[in-house]
DNA sequence: AGCACGCCGACT
DNA sequence: GTCGGCGTGCTC
């Protein structure tokens, strides 16, 4: 007899443990840890995961498992594993770990339905017999609106219902049907005569089939080829020419573009240099970190290439990650361009079914590299040979939920179990990569200089304060006018980058000073032009942009702060002649929107790219002669350590769009703070400079890389609660960890309110600290109850990137 | 998370 | 006396 542990999908503290089950006789040789399985759990059935097989349970009234849903396991040893690290640091449930490694597509739905036990419908009330005339399952979502549970429940007793619990796929494989040929083509030609010469539709069809020597075809393929219905096809089935078959095809986002087949280029000097020690690693199965610190344009992305081919030579896999890859199609064009149908693409721009299907030519072995976000760094490879992380300091490798997992350590944690190397891309490394790679914990390579010899766009500084002071209280400094004026003139083009984060446009009165803020969140609503709409962007809450002020009744309410699309328009005043493309998420809701506008802006149909964050990374236009970023300083103020790290790495990118070809590039950069060293020193190109100088600030306040820190928030509807929790979580940790760690809050969070949850938090930076996990899981344990019962969330993150 | 069980208040 | 409120505890 075989016993399986089962991890089940109940997110709880309760039940973040292995079940045991039998296995049935039938499946006792099928069954593998890593696979999917139904499972009766109390009164209902869930989805799980079988982590462990054994001869042997301690427990006694076992359950069988009800259903296999893999036959070949979805997760490998080292997937479920890894499982058990995430758990363990990032203080997430088992299920939670397990899902967040695979598609979405895979996690389960749960429906009930209600069956008629009873042949005689009229025993049943009036208000539950019509839904079951005709039917013997009826969905209880559509009965319970009209009927209570408690009069379904009376029925259930008297034994008239039961309750049949499901659990289904969330998405099903993607089947088509195929037609395909019953005899040979010399069979089928002799066969021709048979068909009555005035079925002239049938006789095209297999002459279709034998013309082009095609045994098999999709239906709908064969309809449009040869212009018939499929009462034609029918009828051939019928007298046995052809027979149709269901078949499983994959839905590929890329099915319809073609991908020009490129070379390795040669490379220089500095690249032969980097790319040297990868291979070595590559060869020798050794693991190491190299950060590859690269400056814009210096050919990064063919060293990647290069590496990979090493990797695909000795029969391995390898994993690319990318920030947010819908938003760079020139870089699947670069993968797909070099190595064709060996590339699986995992993207948040594919719908669910597409990523699953992606997922599963990973998993079938169909493919040996995976290009994707920051999920992919779970690809179920079992060969991996490199991971690489391009554009490194990105934010968004740090998932913001639950697994709250940063795809760099997950990274590193499998190239250390598979021997082999990451490799961590940037112009602008993290401080803390940066650090490491000092200390020699990763490997430093160069980029210094940039492939087309180019020098960096000149960047030139404009104080917006003198500007206001010499009379321009336009959004544009005169030089930056000046220079968009000379591009327009020149027929080159130019990008116009707003710096929005933490800055969007607010409404205020002009006589009393009120700002519209959400009812639910401490925070004001932003303008939305469309519908002149006031909206949250943390709950969702929307009003109508009010006439007049709700405090003081005064005509004087105004939107303050620059939005895209107030940019928009001031840009048609000033430069009317220019054509402009906005890019925000107004314009690029739309699947495939973001390509479409990036597209029309390379084949120059327009002159102007205005937008947001979104436009600063990984855009290659060889005719963008100007960037211009109109105001630099609005992340300076926000309450977060990394504000100027963020800054500098923005400006820095976003320079490196300029001037990337045979023109050369110009960049303006506009602020109110311009002695600020990130501006500063970003203009100058200089890391290292900012490098020293920020690890300065960042020793004498305690922060990372020289701390660690971990953030502890709770919410709670009600404040005095929220309060009393976190002063007596504050107390337990101050009493459970060592001295040497530092405890700050109870503090409000910056957002104080989110949802008419109020919200406060608590900080820990440390150096060394044993007790941290298991004091942190026993703060989790202790308010189990209330965070079921009451309301209470208590939210960790050991490694937060930002602190909002 | 669900769901059942169980123990107290307001109704037939 | 019963229906139904939600606190408590369990799920292999």
């Amino acid at each position: 007899m075989k016993y399986a542990s089962v991890i089940v999908d109940v997110p709880a503290m309760q039940t973040d443990r292995a079940f045991d089950y039998k296995v049935p006789e039938e499946w006792q040789k099928l069954v593998k840890p890593g696979m999917r399985v139904i499972v009766p759990f109390g009164p209902r059935k869930v989805q799980g995961f079988i982590i462990q097989l054994k001869d042997h349970s301690d427990y006694k009234r076992l359950k069988s498992i009800t259903e296999l849903v893999d036959l070949t396991p979805c997760l490998t040893n080292e997937l479920l594993q890894l499982g058990q690290w995430l758990t363990e640091t990032t203080l997430c449930f088992k299920i939670s770990a397990f899902q967040a490694m695979l598609p979405a597509a895979m996690k389960a739905k749960y429906e009930k339905v209600l069956g008629l036990l009873t042949n005689d419908v009229g025993v049943l009330p009036e208000s539950i017999r019509p839904f079951f005339e005709k039917r013997h399952h009826v969905d209880l979502k559509e009965i319970q609106d009209v009927v209570p549970l408690s009069e379904i429940q009376k029925e259930m007793n008297k034994g008239h219902l039961e309750m049949i619990y499901q659990v289904k796929q969330k998405t099903n494989r993607k089947t088509i049907k195929v037609i395909k040929c019953s005899e040979s083509f010399s069979k089928l030609t002799k066969m021709l005569a048979e068909i009555p010469a005035n079925a002239k539709k049938q006789i095209e069809i297999v002459e279709y089939f034998i013309k082009n020597k095609i045994s098999e075809i999709p239906l709908h393929v064969l309809l449009s080829e040869t212009g018939t219905s499929d009462a034609s096809v029918k009828s051939l089935i019928t007298k046995g020419f052809l027979f149709e078959e269901m078949k499983e095809v994959y839905r590929d986002p890329y099915e319809d573009r073609h991908f020009e087949k490129t070379l390795p280029l040669a490379l220089n000097k500095e690249q032969k240099d980097a790319i040297d020690p990868i291979i070595h690693s590559i060869k020798e199965n050794h693991h190491d970190v190299f950060l590859m610190y690269g400056v814009t344009g210096s050919g990064k992305t063919e060293v990647y290439l290069q590496s990979i081919e090493e990797v695909l030579k000795v029969g391995k896999e390898a994993i690319v990650l990318v920030p947010e890859i819908s938003l760079t199609p020139q870089m699947v064009h670069r993968f797909k361009g070099r190595f064709g149908s060996k590339v699986a693409v995992l993207h948040s721009g594919l719908s669910t079914g597409e990523k699953y299907d992606e997922w599963r030519k990973i998993h079938r072995k169909e493919v040996q590299l995976v290009v994707g976000a920051r999920s992919a760094i779970f690809a179920p490879f079992e060969n991996l040979g490199m991971v690489i992380i391009d554009e490194e300091h990105e934010s968004s490798y740090k998932q913001e939920e639950n697994p709250r997992y940063h795809a760099r350590d997950v990274a590193i944690y499998r190239a250390k179990l598979h021997n082999c190397p990451v490799v961590l891309g940037s112009a602008t490394p993290t401080l803390e990569s940066f650090a490491r790679s000092k200390k020699g914990v990763y490997k430093l390579l160069t980029l210094k200089e940039r492939v087309n010899k180019r020098e960096m766009p000149k960047v030139e500084i404009i104080d917006m304060r003198e500007e206001l002071r010499s009379g321009n209280r336009s959004m544009f400094s005169r030089s930056l006018l000046d220079k968009l004026t000379d591009r327009l003139q020149k027929g080159e083009q130019s990008v116009l980058l707003l710096n929005k984060r933490g800055y969007s446009s607010f409404v205020m009165c002009r006589d009393c000073g009120y700002v519209n803020g959400c009812p639910h969140c401490d925070i004001s609503l932003t303008y939305h032009r469309r519908g002149q709409q006031l909206k949250c962007h943390y709950c969702g809450y929307e009003e109508v942009m009010p006439s007049r002020c709700p405090e003081c009744n005064s005509e004087h309410i105004r939107f303050f702060g620059t939005g895209t699309q107030k940019v928009e328009e001031e840009l048609v005043k000033v430069l009317p002649e220019a054509r402009v493309i906005r890019m925000d998420v107004d314009t690029t809701g739309k699947k495939g929107a973001h390509e479409k506008l990036l597209t029309k802006f390379g084949q120059k149909q327009a002159d102007i790219l205005l937008g947001t964050q979104m436009i600063a990374k990984g855009l290659d236009f060889p005719d963008v002669t100007l960037v211009g970023v109109l105001t630099a300083d609005t992340m300076l103020n926000l309450p977060d350590f990394r504000a100027s790290e963020k800054t500098f790495q923005l400006l820095t990118q976003v320079s490196g769009r300029a001037g990337r070809h045979e023109l050369p590039g110009e960049v303006v950069i506009q602020t109110y703070t311009p002695e600020h060293y990130s501006i500063e020193l970003a203009s100058q190109y200089d890391y290292d400079a900012f490098y020293l100088q920020e690890m300065h600030l960042r020793k004498s306040h305690d922060y990372p890389p020289y701390f660690y820190i971990v953030l502890l928030t709770i919410s709670h509807p009600d404040i005095t609660k929220v309060i009393s929790v976190t002063e007596e979580i504050a107390i337990f940790l101050r009493r459970n960890l060592g001295n040497e760690t530092r405890i700050l809050g109870p503090v409000a969070s910056p957002i104080p309110r989110i949802k008419d949850r109020y919200r406060y938090q608590c900080m820990v930076k440390y150096k060394r600290e044993k007790n941290l996990h298991e004091t942190l899981q026993k703060i989790l344990e202790h308010y189990q109850q209330e965070m079921s019962s009451n309301d209470l969330m208590i939210s960790i993150d050991l490694s937060p990137n930002t602190l909002m």
